[in-house]
DNA sequence: CAGTGGTCTAGACCACACG
DNA sequence: GTGTGGTCTAGACCACTGA
């Protein structure tokens, strides 16, 4: 059944919709549930995209970001590098209390809380990425100050001096997409995420920041030169 | 409802049994499949383990292998390393003719086959990663002969010293199982997978091996120092 | 064999987009 | 309002396990 759909989407060019899902799902002789589940496979690669209330149509092939993951540098600056335009969605900033291991993580003076932004980037019209940073409110950029802030935050906290950036520690995982996350990249929960989530590390040794960024299959690929242990 | 799954879990001790899918459903006041979905969410924390004909039951707490994934090591002895003890399924053997990318890729003699390998690695029982290696015939390290071979096809390949390795150039991606990976791990297609796509250099610069790593979560923790470009 | 998880079906209702 | 995808339900059958 799944080779059927593939001949489908195969015969059809980029902007064209495919047969809503119940006349799909009628045609190939399976039912909607396990039409969706073929679906999933082919969204997944990017080669198709689903909007609610719209229909589901075929994707045009993405450009692709291509970076070395041990390369610390913004999704702004990266897609900049291959002329791909790329927009950030509205900032979601939340001002907390610090939990206690962020207390300790950031090394913070008492009564100060931590803000937590979260942001969409899109490229080509589509969510690629969703990025969280949590830090200190008295380490957040100035510039970030007002609803208006379109750039990239760990570009500002690269370009500033004081304090200084180091280094992120990363994490890299394969994650299956939780119901918030889900909802800001306008996918189904459950569906595939590679994540990272990092420590933002000054000169000093000092942690200023926990990120995670999440991003959507298709078009981002890391690579990672890896060498043998020494001895 | 997913809450109140977690409290469920969280009450019983590892090696625990669940209530049968429909007895919990009905527990639940949902229907098998959307108790099915919420499951996903914990098999894929590996917190439970679905065995079909037997039951769910709860995970003990994995070990888990941490490693810098710059560093070029085979599975076991990242194991060894932590002195966790995995063992390796049985090794599936296939000669055929390369494509004409491989001819390429590998620098190939006209005539010869590559042969690919792919075998389960099991940790406590369970199977935490999958692996397949393409390679030309000629280059696959002798040790390997003989279908009781046990050990780590990267171990031979950096001990020995002709051909020599360099180094992997690796893509991370996050997938979505493939329904022939998911057989062979014992998952559903469609659960998360950290995949790692290699390509194994040698001092003088070609190409000698292909693989393809896919890591079930839960047992494996990859990290990585990133740094600012420079300028 | 009985009981389990794995998969599929048919049908329903909802949230959403767009005219 | 109409049609779309998103989600859920109830029920069925299959494949597998272990007594």
């Amino acid at each position: 059944m799944i080779d059927e759909l593939a001949v489908i989407i195969d015969s059809l060019v980029p902007g064209d919709f495919l047969p809503s899902e119940p006349k799909l799902a009628n045609q190939l002789g399976v039912s909607r549930a396990t039409l969706r589940e073929a679906m999933r496979v082919f969204e997944g690669r990017g080669l198709i995209i689903r909007r609610q209330g719209v229909g589901t149509l075929v994707a045009s092939p993405p450009q692709i970001i291509e970076s070395g993951i041990e390369t610390l540098e913004s999704i702004e600056s990266q897609a900049r590098r291959i002329g791909l335009e790329v927009t950030m969605g509205d900032l979601g900033i939340k001002y907390r209390q610090p939990s206690s291991e962020e207390l300790e993580r950031f090394a913070m003076l008492n009564g100060l809380n931590v803000v937590e932004i979260s942001r969409v980037i899109e490229a080509e019209d589509r969510p690629v990425a969703y990025l969280i940073d949590i830090m200190p409110e008295d380490l957040l950029p100035g510039e970030t100050q007002g609803s208006d802030f379109r750039g990239s935050l760990l570009d500002l906290m690269i370009q500033r001096d004081h304090p200084a950036i180091s280094h992120a520690n990363s994490e890299v995982m394969a994650i299956s997409a939780p119901p918030d996350v889900a909802r800001q990249l306008n996918i189904q929960r459950g569906d595939v995420l590679l994540c990272l989530e990092s420590w933002l590390f000054t000169q000093e040794g000092t942690v200023i920041d926990h990120t995670y960024s999440y991003f959507l299959p298709g078009t981002f690929r890391f690579h990672v030169l890896r060498r043998p242990a020494e001895g």
